[in-house]
RNA sequence: GGCGACAUAGCCAAGUGGUAAGGCAGAGGUCUGCAAAACCUUUAUUCCCCAGUUCAAAUCUGGGUGUCGCCU
């Protein structure tokens, strides 16, 4: 039964280009792209997450790109719950369900059993441990961490506030404790995941976000941003975190020159990029094509092809 | 040509006699409700070169080389 139920994942680092292959290989196997990727999920934020072009778009049928506004509050539970909606769509249409995007986070709520339901999030209570945070340091709230969760203040960081106050959360509103990742290594028994990763040598990674964030400035990206703004959107919303739309924001308060403001987007990327890549290594099912060692484009996705044939294939004859 | 200042990691640097701070860039990693977020680890057997003083020199002395500034 769950053979007949195969998703597709593209992943990769930012500017690797996932949007072509993700479009190739939808077009190649039936398929309907499902976006994993936490920026082009949002309404008017075109160029600065290097959203699909609308004739990319007009190519394969796309889910969770361009639907969320930029004013919510999203999440990964949001995102696991629409996605899974969607996956179960595509393969009533009879279609491959093809998730391509580079948020890790994303990629394992698809891939891996993550429940997100015992845990919502309290309003006002966040913002009430960074308040004291603030005033008795970020070693006092570990400790109140420690107190509640043992396990928990070991595992994360004594300076990562963020993560203390989540696992706090957790705790005083549910009783529980957060879940660890490893707990739930389970692959998913919704679907079969047929994993490719897509690479570049480091150095061409680099040379394509470089050019990327030029051509980004080029297209309007200030433009954008001040639009966004217009609409009332500020630094403190999530969507305004992105890589891009923060540093312009910076520019335009009149902080630093544009300039700067390009230097410091371009090295944002390269940082979340090495981020991704380390994050994607994780994955022992994944099937890894560096696009680099192709001449052609069509030689690398004649590989791409066969990566993900020679695991359809595996299905068939194993398990 | 004369005078002066400076020379420490890929870059910016601190250190003025006691065994090479820090930041950036680079590299590696963590991750269960903001994830393009947040956080962690790591990087000079050696201070431009040569000689000397000293128990001990990046630090002091002499010479050389280079860079910058000012003067002619």
């Amino acid at each position: 039964m769950k053979g007949n139920r195969t998703v597709i994942f593209i992943a990769g680092p930012t500017a690797v280009g996932k949007t072509k292959y993700a479009i190739e290989v939808a077009k190649a196997f039936q398929g309907e792209i499902i976006s994993a990727d936490s920026m082009q999920i949002y309404k008017y934020m075109d160029i600065g997450s290097a959203k699909p072009t609308k004739k990319e778009l007009s190519q394969a049928r796309h889910y969770l790109v361009d639907e969320i506004d930029p004013a919510e509050e999203f999440s990964v539970a949001e995102y696991q719950s629409l996605a899974k909606k969607y996956i179960n769509q595509v393969f009533e249409h009879e279609k491959m369900p093809v998730v391509s995007g580079g948020t890790g986070l994303y990629l394992n709520s698809l891939i891996y059993d993550m429940d997100f339901s015992v845990m919502p999030r309290q309003p006002g209570f966040r913002e009430a441990l960074e308040r004291d945070a603030a005033l008795y340091g970020t070693a006092y709230i570990h400790d109140k961490l420690a107190a509640l969760d043992k396990a928990a203040a070991e595992r994360i960081h004594p300076n990562n506030l963020k993560k203390i106050i989540r696992a706090i959360e957790v705790c005083e509103s549910t009783g529980e404790r957060v879940r660890e990742f490893k707990e739930s290594f389970v692959p998913t028994k919704d679907y079969e995941c047929v994993l490719i990763g897509l690479s570049r040598e480091r150095e061409a990674l680099y040379r394509r976000i470089d050019q990327r964030v030029d051509l980004l400035i080029e297209a309007g990206l200030v433009k954008e941003v001040e639009a966004l703004l217009a609409r009332g959107l500020t630094e403190n919303n999530i969507s305004m975190k992105g890589i891009g739309y923060k540093e312009i924001i910076t520019f335009l308060h009149g902080e630093y020159d544009l300039a700067e403001a390009i230097r410091l987007i371009k090295r944002n990327t390269r940082h979340y990029a090495k981020r991704q890549m380390t994050w994607l290594r994780r994955f022992p099912q994944m099937a890894w094509v560096n696009l680099s060692e192709y001449e052609t484009e069509e030689d690398a996705l004649i590989a791409v092809f066969d990566g993900i044939r020679t695991r359809l294939r595996e299905w068939e004859n194993g398990c």
